[in-house]
DNA sequence: TGGAGGGTTGACCCAGCGTCAAGGTCAAGC
DNA sequence: GCTTGACCTTGACGCTGGGTCAACCCTCCA
């Protein structure tokens, strides 16, 4: 007969790997001989087949032995079972396979698809490398706060970009990473986003209920705010005409903007 | 910013996982805020969904890490192997599929398929089952003891039975485990064996060095005699006759027949 | 004020073996 | 008969990638 080192060598596995079937009830311990040496028969041997062809498509051992000590029907739909986990495991790799080569491309891949091609539509517009990676990591943060709605917020923005007013002022905002603190031009901006902002509320574009929590909204405008000094400038302009915030454009009551002074 | 169950949620990942990532040091221990929570930026997030991606294809933790802390060639080298990796393993599932098909059909998987091919021949011509599961057992002691010689010594058995005695042999064979124990045929298939030896002794197709180890030789014989109360009558005719062995086929010297006796 | 639903650390548990450790056995050569 | 090297034996600990409590703290809302 067989010595445990054959029947491993045969079979395809280790002799710890028989071993431990024994031990867990696997296998049947076989006759030994007088030396204590375990000798093996070719039932064993078709038996450690079946073995590790279930435990090669992933099958855990305590599986095995149900299925492997139950009847044909019930082994027959096991089998059918653990077929499709694999057809979907594999499927699962291949996507794997697609995501390592995006990341091997250079993708960050923690942004959907619609995200990537409105970063892409601002890089076609010239807008600067610097700037398109501030808001990349804003619309990261996003998506995860809001990954649903995403899609929807990116059309919004996909739609304001067909206006040439907002395609000028991103094209400014851009080049402003590199202005002088008290640059006038600062002023250009603001008369720009006004217009943009009068514009918006006349079509009753502003809706206050987007889904992203106003913490939140908060915290985007500060990490703006804190990216460049003229953004500070920019949004003391737009509060004395009536305006706050960035993220989320409101406006401000008239008789409001006196005694409501920003907390920080 | 994010919680912990924000960013491990947007990521795919469990809040756990992310705190075990943080303690091997693969995932940067971000600011906490004045209660002591964590709290992330879009630099957590990317770094995550890369660790995510690494890890569902397979890399172990520790290399993630190498690879994320690596340059951009030597990153590129790695996804490039772990790519590999991927592929081959997707072809070990598949292949994996495939033989479980074959487990699912009845087969045993432990035979090759020349020796398969084989045995199907044998029921072919009308060989009984009980017969055929002998002649597997067998067959998969010696492919498991001499698993890269084992198609030669098939295509040796394919040529044997070429010859219309030796189907007549195999036929007899067969039948004779419901014989009675005095059953007079038992002559008649000494006869076909004593014909079929002494042409292949003519041919010189009888070679000791077939690979098989002698006491395994003696194994099988002895194997075989336990099967059935036939086979010792059967050895015991031929012996008579000057032959030895049934699994290999040796000529005894007449001087020596009559010195040397079988030991049990 | 208290309860739900977050968060925090720490400690133990799991499969499926790999990897020593510390020997006993066998066959072969000298 | 002795040695050598390749096997065999049991037993115990280690490893990955977290899961699963436990015991407690923090925040928010009614």
């Amino acid at each position: 007969m067989l010595t445990i080192s054959q029947l491993a060598a045969y079979a395809g596995v280790t002799v710890r790997a028989v071993r431990h079937y024994h031990r867990i009830g696997l296998l049947p311990e076989p006759e030994r001989d007088r030396s204590g040496y375990r000798i093996y028969d070719a039932v064993a041997v078709v038996r450690l087949i079946r073995i590790r062809t279930l435990a090669d498509a992933g099958v855990p051992l305590a599986r095995v032995q149900e299925l492997l000590d139950a009847g044909p029907e019930v082994f027959a739909g096991g089998v059918q079972e653990i077929d499709k986990a694999l057809h979907a495991e594999i499927r699962r790799l291949q996507n794997t396979r697609s995501r390592l080569a995006r990341l091997a491309a250079g993708e960050h891949l923690a942004l959907p698809q619609s995200v990537v091609d409105y970063l892409d539509r601002l890089r076609g517009l010239g807008v600067e490398e610097r700037y398109i990676e501030m808001e990349r990591d804003a619309w990261i943060m996003i998506a995860a706060q809001v990954p649903h709605s995403i899609d929807s917020v990116i059309a919004k923005k996909h739609e304001e970009l067909d206006d040439p007013e907002m395609v000028k002022l991103y094209s400014l905002l851009s080049g402003a990473l590199d202005w002088p603190a008290d640059d006038p031009r600062i002023v250009e901006v603001a008369d720009i986003m006004e217009r943009l902002m009068v514009r918006a509320v006349e079509a009753g574009e502003v809706d206050a209920d987007d889904g992203i929590d106003d913490q939140f909204v908060d915290l985007l405008d500060s990490t703006m705010v804190e990216s460049s000094p003229h953004a500070a400038r920019l949004l003391a302009i737009l509060e004395e005409r009536g305006w706050r915030g960035w993220t989320r454009i409101e406006r401000v009551p008239a008789e409001r903007l006196k005694t409501e002074l920003p907390p920080s």
